[in-house]
DNA sequence: TATGAATGAGCGTTCATTCAT
DNA sequence: GATGAATGAACGCTCATTCAT
């Protein structure tokens, strides 16, 4: 696995550095959010942070390490909630109890999220790399569950469809948070009930093998 | 429905228009696709169109247009494809037709797609509305489809649940487009045949209602 | 001998550069004579050149492309100086020419000259190499002479003698234009005489073989 | 004479800023020596000196004073060497020996010697007056020598030549420390003698009247 | 109609200096 | 006395836009 990258600062005191950087972290999520990544000046960013622009480069190098903060940031606290669940032996229950978790966090970070998604790809290449491995655990979670669930034979899927139905998943995550103006009317209990749902009945089929199979 | 904007032009030559335009069009989508909007000039635009930057402001009056430009012919494309189905009555069987069309026209246009749905947010605020009300028009033909349907009852789907299933299939459609990276092991027949089957099967249950009501 | 570096402009009228250039040169000369190449800012380089920050950048890519300019400049004119003299085949009176119009040239370019020699440290690597050889090639012209007036029996020098009087006259000229304001009661005339006084009877005696000879 | 600049300080105890400041000048020639000063950061010559930005400041108040302390102490050095010449009777034999004890000088301080003449412009006009005095002192040296040899007869030289002379012995000296690339040939020893054997020679004709004297 | 030189507001970043601890 | 976090003026440079030709 990518190992995290270090951002540099001229600070020492490490407590510091985190308390600063969660300040910087607030600020800027909701000035990417406004105005999309380039459309924030760092001056911005270190007003909304509480602190002046000297101070800012105290914490970081470049205006796009407070990009990587933010989407690292979100990344912690994804596996922060998802480790607090038990998964580690996979059965229909602990997917749809992932699901819930999963969604309900989305729903919970959903402008952390969509910054995180929308403005990624403005990060330098290894970090956008780092973020992306990030992103690739996380269907991998979904994949296993349902690799498991199809082992132990509560679901019939072929692994091509438990594949896509791992992205399935997670692009719906997506979703709920890049278009909640278009699903107003849902609240995210029923978001998740209705997905999950589909999801199940989506199983229920014999095993489809493609093409005419 | 929102109308057509107009994008100033100084010139008076409509095909003249129309025949620049064409090339900026093609010349900013490669661009937009390798470094996004933010990061392309005006100047790498009008030199990939085979002009000056002069004769590319004689066209356009900001760079927003241009991108303006882009996601609007994009959904030109789009819907002389989609018009030649011939969708006035809802069946199913027009709608799993209408599914294919779909997902073979974003894989025709995978970088077209891509660029208006990244960069589309640095649409000013009416050009945006516009694009997303195309974007509507779009999740509310798979809506009237999987009501004609249910109304025939061909499925039984709760219009809650239908408009779900709308916009996972045009999020799906994003997908495939956006994700291909993580699709690689996938045609776009086997794309559009998989999403085909857990649509169906996922609207083979009861009708739901949420909450256990 | 190492090539002329080209500088980038972003203008294509080779003409319009030239004469671009060589208002920056003059502006420039002025100030990194009065303050140093550091202490000027690009805004002012502009503005003493008579256009804009904008203009500036259209026909350099950095502030050092604008110290090289100077540098190069400089050269060009001690080039098509010298070049006027017949110097293919040194005899004694065509050394005193050359020290003759070489500190002549040295005495009406003296702001260049100074600021060549205190600021071409802060050139970029490969300029400075360039600039350097400039140098070396200036400095060989009067080894070269020397060497040629010494086969000829005109002067009695050792290698080694002429090599470091070739540095002499060298210096001395740079001597000539830094340390003006210690040398304010001579004339050029009186320094040209009295440096070739020096050097011919400096050249009097019976060649010295070093440590004692 | 001008009067040595005090540089303020907020600490009380002597000898400590004397301590602190050696530390400081030594950091801070290195640096100069390899970047220059402009390039050189003050956390730079902190860091250097081993101790911290805040320290710095509590020994000086500007970063021009650590240059203004480097040129000085250099300066003290090169007093403290040519006091321990006697010099008071200026005679052929002290002349000679106080020109190879200088450029001896300045084959030892090499690095010292050339911050100070390529990064004195840098000084505030107060101090660079200071430090143009001391060098001035040092030119004067070598012509009260050269006056009082033609005064006994021991060389032939009118008082035009003695002034130029002795910028001449002043101005070889900075050659020996800027140069040392062009003379890598050299030992300090060669280039002693050779300096002396050229001076002596030059001054061995009849005394000149300028134009045609 | 087409060109491209000119403009300057505004960006990301640096760094000398201060001052509370 | 020593520290180092905080500050913000000022820098080099970019680029969307204009307009004379």
């Amino acid at each position: 696995m990518n190992k995290k990258r270090e951002i540099q600062s001229s600070v020492k005191d490490e407590s510091l550095i985190e308390k600063r950087r969660a300040q910087m972290i607030r600020g800027a999520v909701t000035l990417f959010k406004e105005k999309g990544f380039h459309r924030t000046t760092t001056r911005e960013i270190a007003k909304a942070s509480g602190f002046s622009i000297g101070t800012l480069y105290e914490y970081i190098r470049t205006k796009e390490d407070v990009l990587y903060l933010v989407c690292d940031s979100i990344y912690d606290e994804v596996h922060a909630r998802l480790d607090a669940l038990d998964v580690d032996t996979g059965s229909l229950d602990v997917l749809i109890t992932a699901i819930e978790h999963y969604y309900s966090l989305i729903d919970d970070m959903q402008d952390e999220y969509v910054v995180m998604y929308q403005e990624s790809k403005s990060l330098p290449k290894d970090a956008l790399r780092y973020v992306l491995d990030k992103e690739m655990e996380m269907v991998s979670l979904f994949e296993r569950l349902l690799t498991e669930c199809a082992d132990s034979g509560e679901i019939a899927m072929a692994p091509k469809e438990i594949k896509l139905a791992a992205n399935h998943l997670f692009v719906q995550g997506q979703m709920w948070a890049f278009r909640r103006w278009a699903l107003r009317d849902y609240t995210i209990q029923e978001f998740i009930e209705l997905q999950t749902k589909f999801l199940l009945q989506g199983m229920a089929g014999e095993k489809t093998t493609l093409r005419g199979g």
